[in-house]
DNA sequence: GTTGAAATTGATAACCCGTCTCAAAAAGAA
DNA sequence: TTCTTTTTGAGACGGGTTATCAATTTCAAC
C-alpha cells in the first residue's frame, strides 16, 4: 500500500466523476505535493525537473488547480506567487506570515471562526470561505 | 471651504514632508477618490476620463499609491485587481464580500482583533498588519 | 491486444495588471 | 522671470498565470 493511498483515492474519485484521466504526471505531482505544507508551482517545477525533465510548467499549474477542485489543495495568495496549500490531511486553517524571513505558521482558532460567523449573520451574509492572514515578525526576526 | 479640506490638508502635509509637489492631477484624483469606499485604478481611470481625457493610467496608479503612503488609502487585493480602500475618515476595518454580486460590506470587530493578537503572541509573532476577508452570499443573492 | 474517440500534455504565445522609462511639461522657490 | 526639481503621459516592459494547438496518451469498446 502506497504512502498516499488515501489521497490518491480522493483524486481518482474526482477524476471518475468528471471523466478525467489518471496520468503518470498527475500521480507524480500528487506524490510531490503531499510531501509539502505549501508550495508554489515554480518550486514544484524545479523540484520535479530531476524526476522528469520534460514535465511542463503548464501541466503543474493545471494539476495543482485540479487538486483544488478535488479538495486536496487550496490556493492562497500570500505574496506575489500563489501558494498551494496542502489541506488533505488537516482541516481548514489560517496563517501567520513573517515579513522578515517569510516563515509561515499555520493555526486554527475556533473562537475567531465563531465570531466571524456572528459578524456575517449580523450583516445578512452566509459565509462560504474566508481568508485570515496575520503579517508580522517572528521571534527570530524581531531582534 | 472645500468639501475635502481635511484630507487635502493631510495630503499637502505629506507632500511638504517629502518635497513632492501639489498638482492639478493629484487634486482631481483625491476629490474623486474621497467619494468612494473602494475603487480600482481602472475604474477611476474611466470615471475621470470625462473630466480630463488626457489623464494617464500610470498617474492614477502612482497617485493612489501616494495616498496609501499618506495614510488616506489602503491597497487591498480582493479579486484580481487591487482595490484602493478609503480609510481617511474611518479607522481600520475588514470586509464581507458577496461572491454573487460583488457587494462589499465593511465591519470592525474588536474581539476578533484581540484574539488575533493572542494567536500571534502564542506563536512568538508581533503583528504588523492583517487581512481578514469573509466571502459568501448576501441576503439578496442567497435566494 | 487493437482500435479509436476523448482527454492530456508540453512548448510557447497571449494575457492581465501593474511598474518602469524617458522626453516634455509643470511646479514653485528664489 | 529664471532655473532646478518633480511630475506627467504614452507606451514598453515584467512577472505570474492561462490559452492555444498539434502530438501523445489514456482507456473503454471491441
Ligand atoms: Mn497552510
Ligand atoms: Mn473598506
Ligand atoms: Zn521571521
Ligand atoms: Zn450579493
Amino acid at each position: 500500500m502506497s504512502k498516499h493511498a488515501k489521497e490518491m483515492g480522493i483524486l481518482k474519485e474526482h477524476l471518475g466523476k468528471h471523466q478525467l484521466k489518471f496520468t503518470r504526471q498527475r500521480e507524480l505531482i500528487l506524490d510531490a505535493f503531499l510531501k509539502q505544507e505549501h508550495i508554489t508551482a515554480e518550486e514544484m517545477y524545479h523540484q520535479l525537473a530531476r524526476k522528469d525533465p520534460h514535465l511542463g510548467l503548464a501541466t503543474i499549474y493545471r494539476t495543482l488547480n485540479l487538486f483544488c477542485e478535488a479538495g486536496l489543495a487550496q490556493a492562497r495568495h500570500f505574496g506575489t506567487q500563489t501558494q498551494y496549500d496542502n489541506v488533505s490531511h488537516k482541516g481548514h486553517h489560517d496563517h501567520l506570515i513573517c515579513t522578515g524571513c517569510g516563515k509561515i505558521v499555520e493555526f486554527e482558532n475556533c473562537d475567531i471562526e465563531r465570531l466571524q460567523e456572528e459578524v456575517a449573520t449580523r450583516n445578512g451574509f452566509t459565509i462560504q470561505t474566508h481568508r485570515l492572514e496575520l503579517y508580522g515578525l517572528c521571534s527570530r526576526c524581531r531582534h
